[in-house]
DNA sequence: CAGTGGTCTAGACCACCCT
DNA sequence: GGGTGGTCTAGACCACTGG
């Protein structure tokens, strides 16, 4: 079995910090994954003992067994009772996460810009109303937003909101992720239910993406909610299926 | 606050099983889940809180932090430090899991149906021996299946697997999920890296599906990895996607 | 058989929300 | 300020894997 770097371990011990806030646990998992990433714990290896390495790194075992967790779930390591922990060979690694396109596309370092199509608040309709739970002749805003990728159009995005997000200008959200807008107005998002399908381009969006009309759309529809429960947010997004795809992770049980 | 009828408690404890090989906080988590989905446990309620809980069911804190932590993942629950946990409101929650079709299309209760089109020992190709990391002179298993739903067909599922499967016949695949009969086999998948985009229908696509030649696609890419993180399944399907999404539910942190 | 991860318990302190 | 979930610790027993 391939060992560790055994200065490693002293490493990660120095760096985790109880003032910190940030939990022990998050510190710890964060260390490791760095270290996996990176290679200096080689793919493959076995991993030291659960409570040899809390030993250790001098905390308790249920603290390592959970930054352990966290790498499981993420697919970076395998574990199997009785026989131990190993890292898994190197496999990208993007999790369908609750983010903006615009946060994807910044972590794999693409150059992203936005132009914002249309901003205007509007009476609602009665789909846009059932979805968001809304009274029928209220109002709602509407933003209709092309995305870049690299200087090429990538997506279309489609936004519906309750009125009251005055400070979603459009200014700001040429060079602010939608929901990193909602974040800073303390709007903060717990679930999200998502569909992800295909469909023939409409005219409209063939220009816009510089695809033929009819050809193939990658599409998601997105209802977002707020910790209390109520709805904050419906997106109808299409993407040039040849400039983007969704990639998991799927880990059994 | 709406309230729990006063009656489950008890059920609950009762229910809960120390013999039961299957874990507590499991069976617990379990009969909460059919609680909430039937509606016993109104939507947007306010829980007990976590110690008080434990208590009237006899388990520990941690036992049903365990239970409901799974709840929330599943987006049934929401919680919040120091105001407490609550039932969100009725949503429908098929997570993206390690399934094959066959079992995501009998769990939402359609009449499923399996045709093998192709079952053969090939010559393993370039691609799908980097994709396997099989050398490239070696033979793999080549399937071809079509799947029904309702009678209609919905996905064309093509699948290389390293030989050895001798049990996978044609006559049980058309009968099983793929995943089903690999578990069968002792072959547990641990870890599988997905992708989800769109393109056009091919000839034989569109024939197949019965929609028309260049119409859209809703196209999956899937590695399967082992315990021991070697490859075991490469697959490559297109499904119609006026039948079939992909449905996700996404929880914040 | 020894070693490993999986589970459960008991208790403590803290950060945050609400009123 | 009282109550809530979030975190961390210490120790115990069990189920499974492997040689």
């Amino acid at each position: 079995m391939i060992a560790w770097p055994d200065e490693l371990f002293d490493e990660v011990q120095d760096s985790l910090d109880r003032e910190d806030p940030t939990p022990l646990h998050k510190q710890l998992s964060t260390r490791l994954e760095a270290a996996i990433r990176s290679g200096r714990i080689p793919a493959g290896s076995k991993m030291l003992n659960e409570i040899a390495l809390a030993l250790r790194l001098g905390v308790s075992r249920p603290t390592v067994r959970r930054a352990l967790q966290g790498l499981v779930e993420q697919g970076l390591l395998v574990r199997r009772r009785g026989a131990g922990t190993q890292v898994v060979s190197g496999m990208v690694n993007r999790p369908l996460e609750l983010t903006s396109l615009a946060e994807d596309l910044r972590r794999t370092s693409h150059e992203s810009g936005t132009e914002v199509l249309l901003h205007a608040v509007e009476r609602t309709s009665d789909e846009i109303a059932s979805r968001l739970g809304l009274p029928r002749d209220g109002e709602v805003l509407h933003l209709r937003r092309l995305r870049f990728a690299d200087g090429a159009p990538v997506a279309v995005l489609e936004n519906y909101l309750p009125v009251g997000f005055a400070a979603l200008t459009a200014a700001r959200l040429a060079e602010t992720g939608l929901y990193e807008l909602l974040r800073e107005e303390g709007v903060s998002i717990r679930i999200a239910n998502q569909s992800i399908g295909a469909r023939r381009a409409t005219g409209l969006e063939a220009g816009l993406l510089g695809i033929s009309r009819g050809g193939p759309l990658l599409t998601m529809e997105r209802i977002a909610f707020d910790d209390s429960g109520t709805a904050v947010e419906y997106g109808t997004h299409v993407y040039r299926p040849d400039l983007y795809r969704f990639e998991t992770t799927l880990v059994a049980k």
